[in-house]
RNA sequence: GGCGGCAUGGCCAAGUGGUAAGGCAGAGGACUGCAAAUCCUUUACCCCCAGUUCGAAUCUGGGUGCCGCCUCCA
């Protein structure tokens, strides 16, 4: 079986190829970071983690390269706002980006490329561009000549006579008026007083947004790579500017795949700054389980749009504690007995089902498959019954791991266990069974199961709140022998 | 105005020609003093119309609705 991959460029999945067998170079674009990062980058670094993650187990060695842009117009106008370096602003939020992403369990990448630290590249790539004729000076700025390149607009479907309308009305006029078109865009901006700048050929100034990664994808994996990848606003401009600089200066391919993530919304409208409804991930995972947010995103296809809604993502959270649950149990009862055996039909499925550009709905299903006989058992120990199938259930908790963890689904406390290993009864005889390990919980038992025999329930209601405000639950079942009996256990 | 995408049960969401995965929620039953615990059972003809086909949620045409891009943006 192939992997398949939906090809932004050709507008239909391809059977993925890799350009030298086995390597994988993939290059995401990443964010500019002026600010926290919000959902929506949440969302994009979990997909591309996860393709990622994949491609790997899936037996290909990828080199995963994803770029900060650490000089823009939005870094300047921040770094003013708040009377900071522009670099002081950078680094705080590249710091705060790395934070996020590791609560959210995204690898880092293998090279993470500084706009700023790749100028001579940058530079060179530009005088390259003018010597092809690609791109012209003009009053300190260096602009990309847009008619010049014959495949203009193939990545994202639009034509230069259909997009000279919208753009003559929005670009400003200063700049309109020293370039050639107005749809031509700038490699190079000229500085302008108390900015930032560098030097270069073409004066003081700093580079355009387009060019950046253009440079920095040659310098960091070649001419060509196999993915190209970012969110779907990305395709028009900043994608089809990238394939216009780097394929006039190579002559070659930019990439072979390109792939877009859908965006988030709320209430089905964007989630923007200007409409207000914008959240950042570090506000989100002080209340919310950071992987019940990836499972919330991994639940829907990568493309599609995700509508961000309470309901939404509180049923993530529940569906989550079933894996996590079903997770914990395994731990707890087989993590000494580790072998290296997983189940084959449930991997091949799980192969199956990703190999179909990414079907991540699918895969979870599977997750919830392999969950489900784990969470039962679990479930029936936590009932005071006893174990059964131990050997199927192992091999299911090993799978169910192995394959959660290619989805970067893991528990993230580690040593953390939910139930308790010893669990003690309390029946109507009042007598215990198993090792007591903790007398006032059983005093308290003893108290209630006495309230209930003199039918004073409000009494029995009251310690077992109680309890349970300490963690523990009380759970009343009938023995074998008929009688009831009282059996706890601990929660977190 | 140009380009593109989507429309599946109460909510979310797979499925791309053969009689609808999964999650969440709900309902009924068991158990219980009650139950937030657990167990069992259970809930869809896939926006509308026409067509192709032995057969369509899945293909074609039309319609309706929603959304995105065309400007910095994951």
């Amino acid at each position: 079986m192939a992997l398949v991959l939906y090809n932004t460029l050709s507008r239909r999945k391809e059977i993925f190829e890799p350009l030298s067998p086995g390597q994988i170079k993939m290059y995401v674009c990443g964010v500019t970071v002026y600010d926290l990062s919000h959902l929506g980058h949440g969302r994009a670094y979990i997909v591309w983690d996860t393709v990622r993650r994949y491609l790997e187990w899936r037996g290909y060695e990828v080199t995963y390269v994803q770029n900060f842009t650490d000089i823009d117009d939005k870094i300047i106008r921040r770094a003013k706002e708040e009377n900071r370096d522009w670099r002081e602003v950078v680094e705080t939020n590249i710091k705060a980006y790395w934070e996020d992403m590791e609560a959210l369990n995204v690898r880092k990448p293998d090279i993470t490329p500084r706009a700023t630290e790749y100028l001579p590249e940058i530079n060179a790539f530009i005088e390259g561009l003018v010597h092809k004729e690609y791109a012209y000076p003009a009053n300190g700025d260096v602009y990309y000549r847009v008619r010049k390149f014959p495949g203009y607009g193939k990545l994202s479907g639009k034509n230069l006579d259909q997009l000279r309308s919208g753009a003559s009305t929005r670009v400003e006029e200063q700049q309109t008026a020293q370039k050639e078109d107005p749809l031509d865009f700038a490699l190079w901006k000229d500085a302008k007083p108390g900015e930032p700048s560098f030097e270069s050929p073409f004066g003081s100034g700093r580079p355009g947004w387009h060019i950046e990664c253009s440079a920095m994808v040659q310098k960091c994996l070649g001419d060509t790579v196999d993915i190209h990848a970012g969110g779907e606003d990305l395709q028009f401009p900043h994608h089809e500017n990238e394939i216009a600089q780097s394929e006039a200066m190579t002559g070659k391919p930019l990439a072979k795949y390109w792939m877009h993530n859908g965006f988030i919304r709320i209430n089905s409208e964007k989630m923007s700054k200007s409409l207000g409804n914008f959240t950042t991930i570090r506000e989100l995972v002080k209340n919310y389980d950071p992987m019940a947010l990836r499972l919330f995103f991994l639940q829907t296809h990568y493309r599609a749009p995700i509508d961000f809604t309470d309901t939404a993502l509180d049923a993530a959270v529940r569906g989550w504690e079933t894996i996590r649950d079903a997770l914990l149990f395994g731990e707890q009862e087989f993590s000494n007995a580790i072998t290296e055996s997983f189940l084959e039909s449930p991997q091949k499925r799980f192969q199956e089902a990703m190999d179909n550009d990414f079907n991540t709905s699918e895969a979870i299903a599977l997750l919830f498959e392999l969950a489900k006989p784990l969470v039962t058992a679990r479930n029936k120990k936590m009932h005071g019954d006893t174990v059964e199938n131990k050997e199927t259930l192992m091999l299911e908790w090993q799978t169910l791991k192995q394959l959660s963890e290619v989805l970067g689904l893991t528990i993230s406390r580690p040593g953390y266990l939910y139930l308790q290993p010893g669990i003690t009864r309390a029946s109507d005889s009042l007598k215990f069974s198993d090792k007591p390990a903790d007398s006032s919980i059983e005093e308290q038992i003893v108290l209630r199961t006495k309230a209930k025999a003199a039918k004073d329930f409000s009494e029995a209601d009251r310690i077992r709140n109680e309890l349970k405000a300490q963690g523990i639950v009380l759970i009343d079942k009938k023995a074998a022998d008929g009688t009831l009996e009282t059996i706890w256990h601990r929660e977190e």
